[in-house]
DNA sequence: GACGGCATGTAAGTCGTTACATGATTTG
DNA sequence: CAAATCATGTAACGACTTACATGCCGTC
């Protein structure tokens, strides 16, 4: 059948509730990109190629004279989709240059190096308020979209515990 | 200049020590794989191009007869090394295919979405593993390699602790 | 002498982002 | 009426993986 990881957000979003692509790259631009993205150059041409499978049914919605598909799921999608779901395989994947710059920092003079870990808790700091604005208009998700946003807030929380407590060590333990 | 995410793996790893390409996805492969993976189609090309930058100069080094091209980083390229990690970009992106699912697991039956915890406790445990293995034979890396290392092991055992509390919270709240 | 590891390199293909083109609608 | 937002779509480019081609070396 031939998929890809975009396939599954758009199932994944359909099975929440019909909606147009231009609201998919919505939803996941609040929700899932920061654990897996996506962009209209992959969602516009997968709704089509899934609708020409027959997971997706797509339906003419225009406001006005402004042309707006919405899409549904069909019987077929959602078997489709319960089938990933129970799936074991568990791609995972990651590039974080704020680690690799860790990684090669016994380049730098020793201060410089442990600087690195303050910025990394910055960033993550500044996620973390983020997530928060977001958690604030989130009442009435759905209890595992609910668990996703609560392990991005906790996530934040311990990375920024643990840069500091790198920290401490290191300037301790000179 | 152009520069790309491997441009700092290559250099980053020769500010280490001089070595061959084959050896660098070898040394990537256990070390900074985990945040930034690189392969032989990515390495390659790139020291090509950072040698005729003259960012690292390559020598011919065979074993025998078998060819072999050693590198080393020159001051220019060290001079590259230090800009980039002081510099402040911190782009991050991950793909992970767990957290997609649990975000859509509320499509699934209750005792199968909490299941998807248990997989994802289970698969950071598979990777704790292979950490300590690497742990074990660890010593006398310089101490910012060290700490990412650290990093893993301490993340690991984060994830299966939150994963292990969620599965408790979720049996409980029902 | 077969097999696994050393060693270099490239071609083909997938994945993903960015930016553009187009045009309707709402809001200040 | 200008600017932002709604809405769909694609073209071009860059990033990355996989698999292959080639051949030497050590060991069982």
């Amino acid at each position: 059948m031939d998929v890809n990881g975009t396939t599954w957000v758009v199932l994944g979003l359909l099975a929440l509730r019909p909606m147009s692509g231009y609201e998919m790259k919505q939803v996941v631009d609040r929700s899932t990109r920061f654990f897996w993205a996506a962009s209209y150059g992959q969602l516009y041409p997968e709704l089509g190629r899934l609708e020409s499978l027959g997971l997706v049914a797509g339906e003419s919605a225009p406001t006005g004279a402004r042309p707006r598909r919405v899409f549904t799921l069909t019987e077929k999608g959602r078997d489709s989709l319960h089938g990933w779901l129970r799936a074991s395989g568990t791609r995972m994947e990651t590039r974080d240059e704020s680690l690799l710059r860790l990684f090669f920092a016994d380049a730098l003079p020793h201060d410089e190096a442990v600087q690195l870990l303050r910025a990394r808790a910055d960033h993550h700091r500044a996620s973390l308020m983020q997530l928060e604005t977001t958690a604030a208009a989130a009442e009435g998700d759905p209890p595992f979209v609910s668990l996703t946003l609560r392990y991005g807030l906790d996530y934040c929380r311990w990375e920024i515990e643990w840069c500091e407590a790198q920290e401490r060590r290191l300037r301790e333990g000179t």
